[in-house]
DNA sequence: TTATGTGAAAGGATTCACAGCC
DNA sequence: GGCTGTGAATCCTTTCACATAA
């Protein structure tokens, strides 16, 4: 299964869910409107995991949107535990959309500071010596990383050691992870920077230069 | 130029500056040690702007650091405002490495509550309809939304309409822009949804399957 | 008639492999 | 000898276009 195909069902799902209770039926091209993406495109995807249209008719919404949380295993909930409870830390435990969507983080961690004994948005936080015995008990697969770059990777290292399959990394580093463990970057740094290339200068003469 | 390399080239620059003070040269194997790429592809990319390796040494780091500084157009100071300022924005606000990497917000904007003449992280919170005139006055070219979901595209039309060229958007929709209007999106939902289809029951079974 | 699902074709991106230079 | 820069080859992704089903 390509990982492109992957990376774009949240999207769909995204856009379903903000039309649901608006729209029954729904076909390739308009969800394609919505999305920026060719109608092909979207069938093609879906293709890959089954039939989920009727053919002149379209997709039902509230079928597809059921179909797309299982494909991503989104029925049911997710255990998560966060590592470094700074100021981003914090941020991200507060951050309501991750409850509202199934992610439930269980306990955070820091290395020393005055933040262990704590609660952050309801999350207790401990010392990250315990983390091994936490993820092991209450079998957690996520691990949402917010420390400095500095400790980034053996934060990860310590998480997968933990059995940790799936990284939400905020720190800005490029982290190593073993075959089987999945790793995603949260830098909107390395975002904004993509966008300034195209902004030097006059972005026309950039695109559209004769010479 | 392809997108992709575009958006791989901060990636390098981020890992370059890592290692800025302890090595002074790096070749194509190492670099793509640490970022996980092939040595081919990074040499690939950097060749689509110019030869800034030795052969048979590598490239220097310090000065392969400033090419892609130039490269990006990250040798100067950008200005941003930003718009929604709630608990994530003010999150936004307050995240030091905008600033350090020369991401310079000079106002934020919200349509109404308590914020608009506060200060956040020492950046003026003003009124949504004063947008227009600081965009314009300013010279502003890059526009963070931070609002509700049902706001964010009438919000990022009006930082279109005003000038703005360049949006990070962290809310959670898929917005449109014009042509010539660079849109990069911050998900951590989406991107932790794109984890979990690998997750869901044993991974070993999902990849590995012979049925 | 309309829109899906899908092989085939086209288009892009990555990797190979080696000539050329340090 | 070692590593870059780069055409050629491979691999992967997207789009086309149409048979098929509602």
């Amino acid at each position: 299964m390509p990982e492109v195909v992957v990376m774009r069902l949240p999207l769909y799902l995204r856009a379903l869910n903000l039309i649901e209770d608006r729209v029954d039926i729904i076909n390739s091209q308009e969800l394609g409107d919505t999305l920026q993406l060719t109608p092909a495109q979207i069938r093609k995807d879906l293709s890959y995991f089954g039939k989920f249209g009727k053919q002149g008719r379209g997709y039902n919404v509230r079928t597809l949107i059921q179909e797309l949380r299982r494909i991503l295993g989104l029925d049911r909930e997710w255990k998560m535990v966060l590592v470094g409870v700074g100021r981003l830390g914090r941020a991200i435990l507060a951050y309501g959309r991750f409850p509202r969507s199934g992610f439930v983080a269980v306990a955070a961690f820091d290395a020393d500071s005055g933040m262990v004994g704590k609660k952050v948005a309801g999350v207790p936080v401990l010392h990250v010596s315990d983390l091994p015995a936490v993820v092991a008990r209450e079998g957690i697969s996520i691990g949402i990383v917010s420390v400095p770059p500095s400790h980034a990777q053996q934060v990860i290292d310590d998480l997968v050691h933990a059995g940790v399959k799936a990284i939400l990394n905020y720190a800005p580093v490029a982290a190593k992870v073993p075959p089987g463990v999945k790793l995603r970057d949260i830098d909107p740094v390395v975002a904004a920077q993509s966008m300034t290339y195209y902004l030097k200068q006059d972005s026309a003469v950039e695109e559209f230069s004769p010479y």
